[in-house]
DNA sequence: CTACTACCTTCGTGTTACACGAAGTCAATA
DNA sequence: TATTGACTTCGTGTAACACGAAGGTAGTAG
């Protein structure tokens, strides 16, 4: 049995939001004790590692909300929520592709800073520069996913 | 050469958003042209992008404002700029884990329903539900993330 | 017994990064 | 002439919190 501290500290959540998230009923498990304080047990901190998930990639408190509504409603849901799901997954690996190619932006950012650092190569600091020269390599694979 | 709704197109960004960056001094190459109009090249295009990438793994428009002064400012800066890259890039790192174990849980997930809806397996909608095993399952690795 | 700590509550304000509409102004185009 | 599309400022609204205040209760330590 976790206090709201406690969960907050495993989740890396403030108090303010584990409190947040119970309140718009986001974690159905939770319960309280003799004193009113909330008591989580493991099911309700699983609860709220699968909103951490939904929330992560872009569902709102909201709609997170009535899935758990719909998930408290039953088998006859099942399809609904399947639905949410494949949705959610779609988002979850665009983000995926997005993040990795932030990832991969720093890292070559990274290098360029740290060879001008290093005097292999001179900087380039005004407009017209390698965010420039980058972009422009980049942009035929963005414009590619964006046009 | 771009208007406002080319560019909110081209990035998948809205106008009001386009307007806003530019306003704020995040694309310093953003030109006029007679009437006013913002006029985006290819440069200002490519300082989004990067502007994209940076808010992406979490940077508010605030500090994207004043890493964009700090290019501005020239080579002496580079030192600085180098070690917010860094940072950006640790951060990005993580959002990365993190995405892909969201990806993960939402590919479980939805094969977990599928099944259901196959009726290869009965459904199991109450609390102690699949979100419970599978989140068990996840804790350990979460727990040693977290603690 | 009292002080302190750790929960809880409600209330209310502040913040970020926008979204959105209103109203009014230009300028080019049909 | 009317529409279109850009612009401006102003102002409100929103989500998801962050944060503090004020006040309550419960358990523990000195």
């Amino acid at each position: 049995m976790y206090t709201v501290k406690e969960v907050s500290k495993l989740l890396d959540l403030t108090e303010h939001t584990v409190r947040f998230y119970t309140d718009k009923g986001l974690v159905p498990s939770v319960q309280r004790d003799k004193n009113n304080n909330r008591l989580f047990d493991q099911e309700s901190i699983n609860w709220l590692i699968g909103v951490r998930f939904l929330k992560q990639c872009g569902m709102s408190v909201e709609d997170i909300k009535s899935y758990v509504d719909l998930c408290l409603e039953g088998n006859s849901t099942i399809q609904e929520r399947y639905e949410i799901i494949l949705k959610q997954k779609v988002i979850a690996q665009a983000q995926l592709e997005e993040v990795t190619r932030t990832v991969k932006y720093m890292e070559e950012k990274a290098n360029h800073y740290l060879k001008i650092i290093k005097g292999v190569i001179p900087d380039d600091t005004n407009p017209g520069n390698w965010e420039s020269k980058y972009a422009n390599n980049q942009l035929k694979k963005a414009q590619a996913d964006f046009l």
